[in-house]
DNA sequence: TTGAAAGCGCTAACAG
DNA sequence: CTGTTAGCGCTTTCAA
């Protein structure tokens, strides 16, 4: 038996593994990558041999010699926020799936760290690279920022999550447009009309374009736009946001019988901030939100919220980069999520309306 | 100028940037690691080179030459707990400070995938490895698991966050007998002594260790110890456990005046469970719970919970791991983190008290 | 089916 | 301060 000392740092190699199986290197690596034949007596004298030394074979080495890392970047804002936690997971199950691996990395909100980990991931040779959250949220592209992606897709394709404008990124994205629909479909059949929206900003092109089929949903139905009920104030998506800008809203005394609130986080807010007010959920104002993440269901009241099916969604943004990382050319400039609502309790029916 | 069209494929090494530049390879690789002195005609002359290339030196060459990795490899159960995303964050953010850079992975409570992930890692020949939850979380140790993280440890330091017997990992760990003691401080000095703990499994070190710390005080006050107040049978870390566990003990009308879960998931399941029973927290019921995580500021009441200083704990991981690296001998075999008690809205003086 | 040998892109002596 | 050169450990022709 080999000794396995503390320390003995010579690292086994292919050449170690050759010589105690009696083989080549060559032969050696066959059977590592199974990518050519190898009589079943020296492949099985090549096994025990690593089984013996504990080999693994030295992904940089292997990495240099190849010309694929079978790696995906994944570049995303935070994940303490459980939407891109759900993200990644999901990505790294669809990969692991694929025989692939993802290496992530958090921006943190800071613009030129998006930048530079953005350079990190081309120098880790990743095959692919999956941006989620920051500037391709972006309802104006950055300029620097798609001339740092357009200078990355010469080499490495990039996958977004929202748009970049002056890129030829694909892109998977959540249809925000019609989670908006859902929304107000099922808000509407409760009898709400008057509906804030709370949390988020306008220049974050999801938002834009929730509170553009708001106008126009609202338009169809008959019912004026009153901007009041949307926080044009530079809202956020935490809890801070929703809690603040509802009670300005409950303070400034706004009629409203239901919010819609940007995602859990300020749903959270809203909440507190309605009962700071002794009213309750939803007997007197309902509330919806989009993420659908697990707070939804442990809060009380349970949320009524949008979800994204997290594990499709991560399957179709992985399968999506190695089909453009592998050039099976069919890919879509842009593939749509289907978003559903979940409904749970704190939605019902509108009680102001007999009083009207 | 260079042209950069799309599938320009062949990448640009040290060697282009070396002719353009009219200096050796050798020389670009002194202005890349800055490790030796070069004349700044000709660092400005590489740089150069290297900006118009837009050239990103290949971390595989570069990890195949030198030793060192420069990465840390964090193994964990699951980022979308966010006390596990608060971990990894913290240690990515600590990291970077030292010049690393880490590579997350998810065994998702797959036990093969814990495995396996583990020899993942050493094939990216990451300079050390965390382990966060898992096996090095229970009360036995797995012995195969402990061959495994031998056989690591052989070549590669491993840092645990629990413990691991039958190795030598260093370890750095959150004190979990403090952190009873100062949730029991803070309920005794509030009064309270009929105290339930809902949530969590003796089979996991730090649920252990509490419940030991737990009948001690409680023996210290005088106090006389109820099995029936804490939950036996198999309990998780999930909102379910919190929920369930404490429905069975307020339907079996067991008498209680605070309730200690196991985090704040199992809080958020106590508080359901609680006000589905028409009780009140914390006029009727204290709750304090562990691990602080953002929920515990977002929810009705505030919760009362223990923290662990993530960026301290991170920044403690991560140096270590460091010094083990590179060999700065002096690694005590266990570090402790101290927690901290946050109070907020969840416990408050037991009313029950004037009753008796 | 197998082995020899070249080369992936970088770093680090070594010699100047 | 700089260039030459020899690897790092693996994959992959090319011959046999």
């Amino acid at each position: 038996m080999q000794s396995k000392k503390l320390g003995d740092n010579k690292a086994i190699t292919i050449y170690d593994i050759a010589r105690e199986a009696g083989v080549s290197p060559a032969t050696v690596s066959r059977v590592l990558t199974n990518r050519a034949k190898v009589s079943s007596e020296k492949r099985d004298s090549v096994l025990r041999a690593i089984e013996k030394y504990n080999f693994r074979p030295n992904t940089f080495a292997r990495g240099l010699a190849e010309t694929k890392s079978k790696t995906i970047g994944l570049l995303v804002a935070d994940v303490r926020n459980p939407y891109y936690a759900s993200m990644f997971v999901a990505c790294e199950m669809a990969a692991r799936m694929e025989g692939y691996s993802v290496i992530l990395y958090n921006f943190l909100g800071d613009v030129e760290l998006e930048e530079e980990l953005l350079g990190r991931l081309l120098e880790q040779r990743v095959d692919a690279i999956i941006l989620l959250g920051g500037h391709v949220d972006e309802l104006v592209s950055n300029t620097g920022y798609v001339e740092a992606v357009n200078n990355v897709m010469a080499t490495t394709p990039v996958l977004i999550t929202g748009k970049l404008d002056g890129t030829q990124c694909s892109a998977v994205r959540i249809d925000a447009m019609k989670s908006m629909e859902l929304v107000l479909e099922h808000l509407f059949s409760l009898h709400h009309e008057k509906i804030a929206v709370v949390g988020g900003r306008m220049d974050v092109l999801s938002t834009y374009e929730k509170i553009l089929k708001l106008k126009q949903c609202l338009k169809e139905k008959g019912i004026e736009f009153d901007p009041a009920l949307i926080g044009e104030n530079g809202g956020h998506y935490d809890f801070e946001a929703g809690y603040r800008q509802m009670n300005s809203l409950l303070e400034k005394g706004i009629r409203l019988t239901a919010v819609i609130a940007i995602n859990d986080f300020a749903a959270l807010g809203v909440i507190r901030s309605i009962h700071e007010h002794g009213l309750k959920i939803p007997d007197d104002i309902s509330l919806v939100s989009y993420d659908n993440t697990y707070m939804a269901e442990a809060v009380e009241p349970k949320l009524t919220s949008v979800d994204y099916n997290y594990e499709e969604y991560g399957k179709t943004l992985v399968r999506t980069a190695i089909k453009l990382v592998e050039g099976m050319g069919d890919v879509q400039r842009v593939q749509m999520v289907e978003p559903r609502l979940v409904v749970r309790e704190s939605s019902a029916m509108c009680r102001r309306r007999e009083e009207i």
